[in-house]
DNA sequence: AAGAGTTTGTGAACGCGAGAACAAAATCGT
DNA sequence: ACGATTTTGTTCTCGCGTTCACAAACTCTT
């Protein structure tokens, strides 16, 4: 418990940012970055955790835990410098560095990725496009061509990749995570409505359409029953 | 507390469905509803906790306290018949009817949604395709022509839509979101990587791609900085 | 028919995250 | 220079969700 701490250098480090940002915490750090850069392009020099919540849809008590895991970034009866704070969350994601990516599968999903502007505009660059379709390689969408998921460990290796994208049809994608992890991908999002099985050290997080619709319609068929039960009892 | 309860009817109903599933639950009954699917094509006619548990990633425990949520559909000592408990599932969730849907905003991400497959496999159905530029009005994509947004309203009613997609740029996000709600929809799905404000009564869910590629991120370059001061330390 | 073996449904303990509330620290006005 | 005001950082409490553990209920074998 004294001095010599794990395996910590001795070199002193800010304690808070260590180790450890919840998880919940991590998952609006992007939300406020986007506030922030609003609120930036607007030239809006400081502001309050208060307005911060408000631009970012959470309470301010919230907002300004989230913020204490990071360090002491605000000035007490003023608020958050707002370019500071932006560049600070933008560090501790991991934004000021360049991630390439690769997207797997070129179908409708693959193409819409491949061309979505979002990519670029925070830190993540397309590296590669890769599908199974031999027919396809070779075919141009944007400035990148398609190429072969034969190449997919030369690219990886070539580029440092460490963040994959499987956008292919669900009977595929067990098969493509284990090349990508393989390959030495440690990041994966996937896009297919399929559970993946990855080792420990490979993060997975899953964005699932039909899922979401489905628990819109759960909460839709509730309120038309509600409606229904309201006019029986009525009638 | 005796009799008469709030607004109920006379009628008896299973008081277990009757009120408040958790939100946590609810977000897991299509995984569950998937692997049911999975295991029924496969010919399988019952399954434990403990199978089903297996092949939706989750604990056992807590997929018997999820169903528990919905009645007594399991068997003890045996375990759950597959297509019974699927249907039971697919009732709760509201899929046994038929969810028209409109896509408001055919650019790539449009396009790639009008013709996911993945909707109408559950029960989902695209009713209309709404762009606001004129000149891709009539437009075909798939079966279906691209609508002008100005309709927006007569295709709601007509088609008794209820849950709308916003596949349109972070800019125009707010305002597609109001027409919907002022048209009628009471379910919104959003793509745009925007915050959007609505009513009480009008659900709301969010699909951001470049927050999830934030998450991957931060964790991404955390497992980076750990190799390194391990590397520090050793050297 | 009765005991052995399974598997469900649920009570209880635990941990995490949300939000209220407040002390500490900065600015502003006089 | 000092009190009033603003706003942060943090402590505390509460509720929800996860997981363990076990009694109840069912099947199967002999």
């Amino acid at each position: 418990m004294t001095s010599v701490g794990g395996r910590r250098s001795g070199r002193a480090r800010d304690e808070r940012a260590e180790r450890g940002i919840p998880e919940a915490t991590v998952a609006r750090l992007p939300v406020y970055l986007r506030a922030l850069t609003a609120l930036s392009d607007l030239d809006v020099a400081t502001a309050s955790s208060e307005d911060l919540a408000v631009s970012a849809g959470v309470n301010s008590a919230k907002l300004r835990k989230d913020l204490s895991y990071l360090g002491t970034y605000g000035t007490r009866g003023v608020g958050y410098d707002v370019n500071y704070l932006r560049y600070q969350i933008a560090r501790e994601i991991g934004l000021t560095q360049d991630w390439p990516v690769v997207i797997v599968g070129i179908g409708n999903l693959g193409h819409a990725l491949a061309n979505y502007s979002g990519f670029a505009s925070r830190g993540f660059r397309v590296a590669a496009l890769l599908d199974s379709d031999r027919a396809r390689v070779g075919e141009k969408v944007g400035e990148l061509p398609i190429s072969s998921l034969d190449d997919l460990e030369e690219i990886v290796r070539a580029s440092s990749v460490s963040i994959g994208v499987i956008a292919t049809p669900a009977a595929a994608a067990q098969d493509v995570c284990d090349q990508l992890v393989a390959a030495g991908v440690s990041s994966i999002l996937n896009f297919a409505p399929a559970l993946l099985a990855v080792p420990d050290h490979v993060d997975i997080r899953k964005v699932d359409l039909s899922i979401e619709l489905q628990i819109l319609a759960y909460h839709e068929q509730r309120k038309a029953a509600g409606l229904a039960e309201i006019k029986a009892d009525a009638g």
